[in-house]
DNA sequence: CAAATATACATAAGAATATTATGTATATGC
DNA sequence: GCATATACATAATATTCTTATGTATATTTG
């Protein structure tokens, strides 16, 4: 687990990027799936993630589907064209700001 | 320049590293500094900065010297031992955190 | 089969961190 | 002389996250 401040920031980031490669995700699915690719050393937490997911929507970046599993609910979401082209914008993004900070902090390319 | 999210959490580890290679700085320096090694794409504001210094100086990360350049004031910061070991620390972790998230996000690796 | 854990949504209070604005003052370049 | 640069600082506001709480169903395990 990182400390929480260096997790800032990103979580718009990488739910776009899921939702980019899935189609349709529902949150409790993104919190499960951040944590497995990451060996639990990301754990999205349900008070950032739905809020978040709430604003993505409301920007038009997503679109939702509710589907009944039983008697409990998921809320399927999608990303818009809009937002597919967002979600590029944001790791390509996130891909500059890395190599910025690894010369900044003089941070060796790990190889393998 | 990036959005402004992007950057949030990252500011005591761009400070720290700057400190642990120049022994001692201060505060505009640090904005300059970091101005002109990232090309502008990194601009830390005045209003982030101070605050932060004066909360490593009570947590006893770096200690402080004022000095007078003409009838203008400088306030030199310098890291203590334990900040000598929180950048290192700092640095290491945020390297851990980019191949985290270089995994995560699918980003190629950079030559060159 | 009861209890614990997992699934699945949501919001609210509070903390942390940054932005933007403002304030003060000296120094330098044009 | 005026604009810009240097150099500190704080306050109001905004953003984003943590932690806590709430509701409810489903599954696993002793």
């Amino acid at each position: 687990m990182y400390s929480s401040e260096l997790i800032k920031g990103t979580l718009k980031t990488i739910v776009l990027k899921l939702l980019s490669e899935n189609k349709e995700m529902y949150g409790y699915e993104i919190t499960q799936r951040v944590k497995e690719l990451t060996s639990n050393k990301i754990q999205i937490t349900e008070g950032a993630l739905y809020p978040t997911l709430h604003a993505l929507e409301s920007d038009g970046v997503v679109t939702t589907q509710i589907v009944n599993i039983g008697k409990r609910i998921r809320k399927y979401y999608t990303l818009t064209p809009k937002g597919k082209i967002n979600a590029v914008e944001k790791v390509n993004e996130f891909a500059d700001f890395i190599n910025t900070m690894k010369f900044l902090l003089d941070i060796k390319i790990q190889l393998a």
